[in-house]
DNA sequence: CAACTTATGCCACCGAGTGGCACTGTCGCC
DNA sequence: GGCGACAGTGCCACTCGGTGGCATAAGTTG
């Protein structure tokens, strides 16, 4: 994933260079100063490059925020369609999340809790998260309902990657709950023991 | 949940009439015309009401149009405050849901449904509508946490809780996918058959 | 009827996001 | 090396969602 090649274009290196100085800096502008603080008059000031620019390389002021989920499930969904699902569907996904997660690009530990920590505080960017898990749910769906067909199956298809998600999100809470403490080897060790738990959470009494 | 009840002042009377005026109309100008295309100031010019009054009624024009969401969850966690929940707790979550479907208002059915479809077409409902999810399972998930503390306890609760949310959004969407045929009975029966469902789907295969 | 409360209307304002157009740096081609 | 083509950018004006403030009207209470 580390397409940090200088052997681009002089066009596309510049672009991507400000792609990165605008999510860099909007992280660090919103973590400081807080997200509603921050107007995006004030990123583009810090970056030098106009609100016009700014809307060329993200959709909206979400969408900065949240680059680095954004990245990590367009890794897994890139990963689900090039390789072949067997065995149970949610080992199967599982463990494609895990050799997702070990090749994000280095600094992106820090840049994913900086974000799950913004997107705890705050509500909009809470609901923007949850979009990119819905969108990557039903790209999910879609690609393992084409490899087997019917129609109790698509249910079941839909099901399995909706606790899938849930499971994911589980894990990732607990690891922003401590700070992202242990970095990611410490974030696969909790998918990993989130997912064993849900045989006793679904037997689980109140 | 039908306090259509005329034994109010006056004055909640009419406040309750333009809230609901305003989540009829919504709903209407949305669906015939568009969420998008539908503006603000559109819906207040037709319910004849300024658009200060809007947000003193509703907090976001996504808020108007999920209200049914909103009145679901809201009832839902009522009640789970009332009650004590007892034995497997995700059966209690379901059973306690079919209770509260089986007690909304009589068009709660067709607002639902119309919210959902809107939800599905437009990015920014089907957020929003997650935000309540999300805000959903926060709750209870505090509110189960207080009656069984413990630490390995709270993530079981939270993967359930969220195991159960994701097995009600599938029965959801399956209901809004037959555009709600067979009422308020049907989605009960596809949520009764989705969590069953569930084991069937944690074991199969891709 | 008077005094108080509360919802409402109106107006000015902020910030996110878009469309249009002119400009400039980069690239391909002769 | 010069010369168009064109992607990426800056600037400007605009729409629309959402908020704060204040005056006013409507409902409530004595």
């Amino acid at each position: 994933m580390s397409d940090d090649l200088r052997d681009l274009p002089l066009r596309e290196r510049k672009k991507l260079r400000t792609r990165r100085a605008l999510a860099e800096t909007a992280l660090r502008l919103f973590t400081e100063d807080g997200y509603d603080a921050t107007t995006l008059d004030d990123l583009c000031d810090a970056v030098e490059v106009s609100k016009r620019t700014f809307f060329r390389n993200y959709r909206s002021k979400e969408d900065v925020a949240l680059a680095a989920d954004s990245e990590l499930w367009s890794a897994y969904l890139d990963r689900v369609a090039a390789q072949e699902l067997t065995g149970p569907l949610i080992e199967a996904l599982r463990t494609t999340l895990v050799t997702t997660l070990g090749d994000m690009d280095l600094d992106w530990d820090r840049r994913f809790l900086a974000a799950r920590e913004l997107s705890e505080a705050v509500p909009a960017l809470q609901a923007h998260s949850l979009g990119y898990c819905q969108d990557t749910t039903r790209a999910l769906v879609a690609a393992v309902s084409d490899r087997s067909g019917g129609d109790v199956a698509e249910v079941r298809a839909r099901l399995t990657v909706e606790i899938f998600v849930a499971a994911w999100r589980t894990a990732s809470l607990r690891w922003t709950a401590r700070r992202g403490s242990g970095g990611r080897d410490a974030l696969v060790a909790l998918v990993q023991e989130t997912f064993a738990e849900i045989p006793a959470a679904l037997a689980s009494c109140a």
